[in-house]
RNA sequence: GGGGAGAUUCCAGAGCGGCCAAAUGGGCCAGACUGUAAAUCUGGUGGUUCUCACCUUCGGCGGUUCGAAUCCGCCUCUCCCCA
């Protein structure tokens, strides 16, 4: 594969193609590296597998060569993205945006190779400007073209209210691209917007556009956009036997976008997985994962385990084990379940009791006023699909 | 500046004096089924040692009433229309 297919591969926009030929061209005549760069919104601490998809394709571009430019927001995290929400989104103050910060370049680090990456706070700039800069850069774009951006038109549409300072965001991160000279800006398909701003205000600035590409975003596990807040998300912090269950949760009609986004096999591997059994192809994808972020033998491990619990319906090994201190008497199981963590609340415990989600030692139990008192020997307690315990 | 609409349980969204812990959908949880923590179907989905009862919840604070998410006043926030 050569640089502009790399660049190219599973891109859901290319602005424009042939600019970014004529550009690797002269790159290479020059002996210069492309300088790409990539926007993190420090907002949100936790990266999760969406986030890794543009990193997966840095850390790609960064193996051939390219300079990549992290641009740390957090100028305009004090804004909020608009992009993708259809809520005004709350504005952070500086103390959180510095320890999201932390978290958020340790975890790119995962991917990649931060001792040749450049990064950048736009607070580098953005501290130094005053009012009257300010509004030079508000002058560089009108409330129309603004308006064009399909969620503030969904939003207006909707009744929603738009802060003004949100017209300020794609303003500030295309004024990134203006001041670290970027080459190629690289984003989320939710982006484009954002990328083609900096490509104007750099013509406008007399530096040629950026060449800007946007990948794919993927859902979370439920369909709906991945987002840590909505509990869907496979977070890169996760552990690969997290990660691999979490795969084996995604729809069966989704894989093959993940398998091009997220893991570098060829494409006529996947189309032959895809054609293959799903299970054996999902199970794939999970160690594909968890195998990048854990290494291979734990996603293998990882796989194991799954199966065990899942497919063969047996007790996970690692259980952990509670030492309860019993009261005299015995312990109605609701309020036990609840007592050692396994339930959130005792009405919680009673329904899953009830539904037959609650055995002892294998058996089910489905009387809610079933109590207990301390075991002469360890019982193994299962809440639920997902949680078991050791109890003495 | 003027006029109108609205804020409901995780989310969306009904309810408009007692039958409301609050319809419905989504999410989530459980069960069945299965190739999986897919899909589909069924049930559940505020808390309290729990079928009674009690407590907390319908933007905030007060008030009317035997009784309020529902009526009244003020406040906060949002949207729309006119200027």
């Amino acid at each position: 594969m050569n640089d502009f297919e790399v660049f190219q591969r599973n891109s859901v926009d290319l602005i424009e193609a042939p600019q970014l030929r004529q550009r690797l061209d002269k790159a290479r005549a020059a002996g210069k590296p492309l300088r790409i760069k990539f926007g993190m919104d420090p907002s949100s601490p936790d990266l999760h597998v969406g986030h890794a998809i543009p990193l997966l394709k840095l850390r790609a571009l960064q193996e051939l060569g390219h300079t990549i430019v992290l641009i740390v927001g957090d100028s305009t995290a004090m804004v909020g993205d608009p992009s993708g929400r259809n809520k005004l989104r709350p504005q952070l103050t500086r103390e959180e945006v510095e320890t999201n910060l932390v978290t958020y370049t340790t975890q790119a680090g995962r991917i990649l190779d931060m001792a040749r990456t450049e990064v950048h706070r736009n607070s580098e700039w953005f501290d130094a400007m005053r009012f009257e800069d300010v509004l030079r850069l508000a002058g560089k774009a009108t409330v129309a073209r603004m308006l064009e951006r399909d969620t503030f038109e969904k939003r207006m549409a909707a009744g929603e209210p738009i802060g003004v300072h949100e017209f300020l965001y794609p303003l500030m991160q295309g004024w990134d691209s203006v001041m670290i000279r970027c080459d190629v800006e690289i984003g989320g398909s939710d982006q484009l917007f954002n990328l083609l701003v900096g490509r104007e205000l750099q013509e406008r600035e007399g530096q040629p556009g950026q060449v800007c590409i946007t990948f794919p975003l993927i859902n979370g596990l439920d369909g709906r956009k991945m987002s840590k807040s909505y509990g869907n998300a496979i977070l890169l912090e996760d552990s690969a036997e997290q990660m691999f269950g979490k795969v084996m949760a995604l729809p069966d009609d989704v894989m093959g976008t993940w398998f091009r986004a997220l893991t570098r096999l060829a494409d006529a591997e996947i189309d032959a997985l895809l054609g293959g059994h799903p299970r054996e192809a999902k199970a794939r994808l999970g160690q594909e994962i968890a195998g990048f972020f854990h290494g291979a033998d734990a996603a293998a491990r990882a796989r194991e385990s799954f199966d065990r619990q899942f497919r063969d319906k047996q007790a996970p090994t690692d259980i952990p084990e509670i030492a309860h201190a019993w009261p005299e008497g015995s312990v109605p199981l609701m309020v036990l379940l609840r007592d050692i963590g396994l339930a959130p609340s005792s009405g919680e415990a009673k329904r899953t009791i009830e539904q037959g989600g609650v055995k002892l030692d294998g058996q089910v139990v489905t009387d809610p006023k079933f109590a207990l008192g301390k075991p002469a020997a360890p019982i193994l307690v299962q809440f639920g699909k997902r949680k078991y315990a050791r109890l003495s």
